[in-house]
DNA sequence: CGGCGAATTGACGGACGTCAACTGCTGTGG
DNA sequence: CCACAGCAGTTGACGTCCGTCAATTCGCCG
């Protein structure tokens, strides 16, 4: 079942840091049993409270990863290529704590668990690849807490723009990767309030027109939004530590793959 | 510096899922390079923002990570002994998002972070276990986020009333272990709100006497509160997977140690 | 052409933060 | 031993932020 992978999506799997720490034959070992799949929109991957037996790669295509209680929905991250999700559920053989759905159209790689268990403990590389991005997404969503916690909404709005503008090469307009609903859902609050957000912004220089989103006067914008380093993992400094001890092999601490 | 660890503390930490998986040199390793220190209350063990050179563990006393932007400050956690904390920081060799106050008087081991890494990437048993350690944390705080966006602030003041009773034997009557002001931080809210929460609380059969609070009719506040598997922790199912596959070797999802 | 869902806007109410005053406890110094 | 300062906690008044409900517009697709 699946589709066999095409060598250009087998490279960019193992280039993820989460591989380039293991070993030629681990590596195989847990592409050879994973298989290649598209999904369409809407897709429902994994649910909330399920077994996992799969870690999930993102190959192609934009999903999503919510939580829900008492009938209430809300986004925790909006995943972009390339990227792993489901991790620590799989680490620990686990039920999911979240639900997984496409947005777009999708190309998801999926790999055994019990085959990325397995390879952890026979490759002492790749067990420490696994703890670093791991680390990498835990430190992503004590950002994401922090985020909630000490931000209001509006200044939350500004600061995701900001990010988007750098992510999207820094020009003064960018573009919504996604629908406003699961945008305001990822922010923490209703549509509604986020189309009003965006219009308080609109006296710090920010117009939007669908899903078009131009930043006028960025020092302004930037003076509401206050980024901060320990929140936003956009910004890493080019300043390192005075010991300068040689950061070995990478993984970086905005890794791609976000919530595991 | 520091004082020689009793025999009974070393046990305990050896008795941590974290260094359960470890082989005894790892350990011993490990151990050997550490040191355990004092601190009186109130004392900050390491500030938002600064390098991090040591695992520290938690053995004896109450200590608090938080958050801090634009002069606001929020409680990530509240750590209770034996716990590890700021892991995820010391394998990234990368900058604390968090600072760690003590609560009351402790006793912290502390762990040189350097010989941590170099110990991962010896010992894949080591290695496999700070994954499991750090996957457990990090399923924590999505709890945590869920927890913080889909529930009203008396919803999570009831829904902690009910976690703390059950940890502290399941008796009709629990006492905070802390102010009432760092528990509002926690809960993400002020001081001032959590007393009107509590007071909502009182038609649900909960009375606060000081630090002491008791809840008259469980089945009531459990109603309000909703407890659900998949964001408070403190229920977890005694039913297993259909599979069931033999659980190997522990390190449960909620392992004592909090966010690293 | 008609229907559906996304997005926006307005009106309203409730939840939560802020400010201030007051209570009670604790530790300190006269 | 008592007086007092300081802080935690509570309570009330008030304002703001945000969620809810409803109506409307727009674009997309049947």
């Amino acid at each position: 079942m699946g589709m066999p992978m095409r060598s250009a999506d087998v490279e960019r799997v193992r280039a993820l840091p989460l591989f380039k720490g293991a070993q030629p034959r681990t590596f195989d070992g847990l592409i050879a049993g994973a298989f290649l799949q598209k999904f369409p929109a809407g897709t429902t991957l994994l649910m909330e409270g399920d077994p996992v037996d799969f870690l999930y790669v993102l190959i192609e295509g934009l999903a999503e990863l919510q939580g829900t209680w008492n009938d209430k929905e809300t986004t925790l991250a909006v995943l972009r290529p390339v990227s792993t999700f489901i991790l620590a559920a799989v680490v620990l053989d686990a039920d999911a704590l979240m639900t997984a759905r496409t947005i777009e159209r999708s190309d998801i790689l999926m790999i055994s668990g019990e085959a990325v268990r397995r390879a952890m403990k026979e490759d002492a590389g790749f067990a420490v690849a696994v703890a670093e991005e791991l680390s990498g997404c835990y430190r992503g969503l004590v950002r994401t807490v922090k985020n909630q916690k000490l931000r209001g909404a509006s200044e939350r709005l500004a600061n995701y723009l900001l990010a988007e503008q750098v992510s999207q090469g820094g020009g003064p307009t960018l573009t919504l990767p996604h629908e406003k609903r699961v945008l305001a859902s990822l922010l923490g609050m209703t549509p509604e309030n986020l189309s009003r957000a965006f219009a308080n912004l609109a006296d710090y220089g920010v117009s939007v027109n669908g899903p078009d989103v131009s930043i006028h006067r960025p020092v302004v914008l930037d003076r509401l939004a206050k980024p901060d380093r320990l929140i936003d993992s956009h910004l890493q400094p080019s300043a390192a530590r005075v010991g300068m001890a040689a950061r070995e092999c990478g993984a970086s601490d905005r890794t791609v793959g976000a919530l595991n």
